[in-house]
Formats: C-alpha cells, structure tokens, sequence
DNA sequence: AAACAGTACAACCGCATATAT
DNA sequence: CATATATGCGGTTGTACTGTT
C-alpha cells in the first residue's frame, strides 16, 4: 500500500485548502483535547487530512493567539534584528514576537523585505551588512538533557579560536550561559535608538548607554568586550538601528 | 471586459532531531 | 545501543487575489 512519507497509510488524504468546515472540526477537536498528539488528531476531528497538515493549519491559522494583519513597523524592525542574530531560524524569530507564526515571517521575509532591500540601488554595503547574519546558533531546537549535542559539548574541548562559529556554540553549559542565551534578546532601547543595555541574568551589564558612534569608536580601538567570549556581533547588532533608519 | 503579470500567503515536502521501544 | 516513530522546522511550491494593460 503506497504510504504517506510520515507513515500514515494514504487513504484519500485531503490536500489543498482547507474549507471552513474542516477549521470547525480541528479547532473543536483541539478545544476537547488540546494540542500536541497530531497522529490522532484527523481521526478525532474525522478529517482525512495527515498529521502534518492539521498540525500546520492549527499552528499556522487557527490558533487563538495568532494577529492578522499589517506588521507594524516596530515589528519590522524587531524582525530584521532577530533574523541578524539568528539566521533563518524562523521559529525562533516567531517566538520573541506576539502573535506572529514562523510561517507568516518568513513569508513577510522572503516577500517584503528581500524586495525592499533589492529596490536600494546604491547601498550594498548597508544591504550586506543587515543580510550578512553573523549568527548565533543555539544549535539545537530543544535543550534534551540525552541530545547528540550536549553530549558532544560535555566531551569536546572548548576551542576559543573558533568562538562563535556556526557549528555549536562554545561555551560551557552552565545555568548562567543557558541564562544568557534567554536574555539575548531582550534588550531595551531609548528615544534616540541608543540600545541602552543588554544584561545575563547574572547582572552583567555588557552595554551601557552606548551611541552607535561610541560602540563603534571603541570597537575601532578594540576596547568593547562582552562577556567572556567573542562577541562583536553583539555589537553588529547595535550598529543595525542606524541601519534600520535607512529602511 | 478580458488577458496577463505580479504579489501574498497558505500549504506541502523533505529532512533533522527527539523520543519511545 | 539500535531501530522505529513522532514532531517540528525551513525551503519551496501552488494558487487565489489584485493591479495593469
């Protein structure tokens, strides 16, 4: 019997859109008994759609929390930040901004934004610097106490010279990292744009009050340091309000 | 009004990773 | 530990909608 590749035996799936009937029956469904679960979910619901579908069509549309819509434009400017930081970590993205899913930012992304950067003739270098992500790569999805990635980081040797590269990130495990890898993105910014400070958990202040122009004199002179490793995207990453302007 | 082009977005597909057995 | 299965993600495609000629 030809197979679906999730496993589930292709009998007359359903594919295509969905029609307002079948939105009826999976959110009823969810309604009784939650999310997660998605194999059973078409037979609950008595839709002949696969998991996957139902799965994306619940997280992608009919979820309670999801915002249509206009981004506005503090939304913007927070997506482009994010993708800076993150790459196409879309997920990732999703979940630091309300109400918006991977979906819809990635298609504002590869729509709207990537033609707003094509329509400026004359600005490469801006271009390239908000395209070329240095990104921070919390490799894994989840933090599984057993993945394949801690075990790799409890047996493989920091190396320092390679700190921030894309492979995993090099630093130690400890509660303070995971802390910080939480608190990354929360940073606060005044009335000029200034970002005015990034902090760990820990307290450890990494910018304070800083003007695009001073990070940049001091990174001129080498003197911006945070953290304990290499991170001079962090202050990329500053720098990218005065890019934001040009948007 | 019809044909065509461009755009936006929903949905699908393949793959990586996590979890269960 | 190996294998099977489930879940979730990012890339890509398909199509409905809108604007233009």
């Amino acid at each position: 019997m030809a197979r679906l590749r999730d496993g589930a035996p292709n009998l007359g799936v359903r594919k295509g859109s969905w029609s307002k009937e079948e939105d009826d029956r999976l959110r009823k469904c969810i309604d009784e008994y939650g999310e997660g679960r998605w194999r059973e979910v078409p037979l609950r619901a008595g839709l002949k759609r696969c998991r996957k579908s139902c799965r994306l069509r619940w997280l992608n549309y009919l979820h309670p929390n999801i915002k249509r819509g206009e981004f506005e434009e503090d939304e913007i400017d927070l997506i482009i930040r994010l993708h800076k930081l993150l790459g196409n970590r879309w997920s990732l993205i999703a979940g630091k901004i309300p109400g918006r899913t991977a979906n819809d930012i990635k298609n504002y992304w590869n729509s709207h934004l990537m033609k707003k950067l094509a329509s400026w003739p004359n600005q490469e270098q801006t271009k390239s610097k908000i395209l070329d992500t240095k990104v921070f790569k919390p490799k894994p999805r989840t933090l599984s106490m057993n993945s394949e990635w801690l075990k790799g980081l409890r047996t493989s040797p920091i190396n320092e010279s390679h700190a921030m590269s894309d492979k995993a990130i090099p630093l130690s495990l400890t509660e303070e990292k995971i802390s910080w890898w939480k608190s990354l993105l929360v940073d606060v910014q005044d009335e000029n744009g200034n970002l005015l400070s990034v902090t760990s958990s820990a307290g450890e202040e990494f910018l304070m009050s800083s003007s695009v122009e001073d990070i940049e004199a001091a990174r001129e002179q080498g003197e911006v340091s945070v953290g304990g490793g290499d991170f001079g995207d962090l202050v990329l990453d500053v720098d990218l309000w005065s890019l934001l302007e040009k948007i």
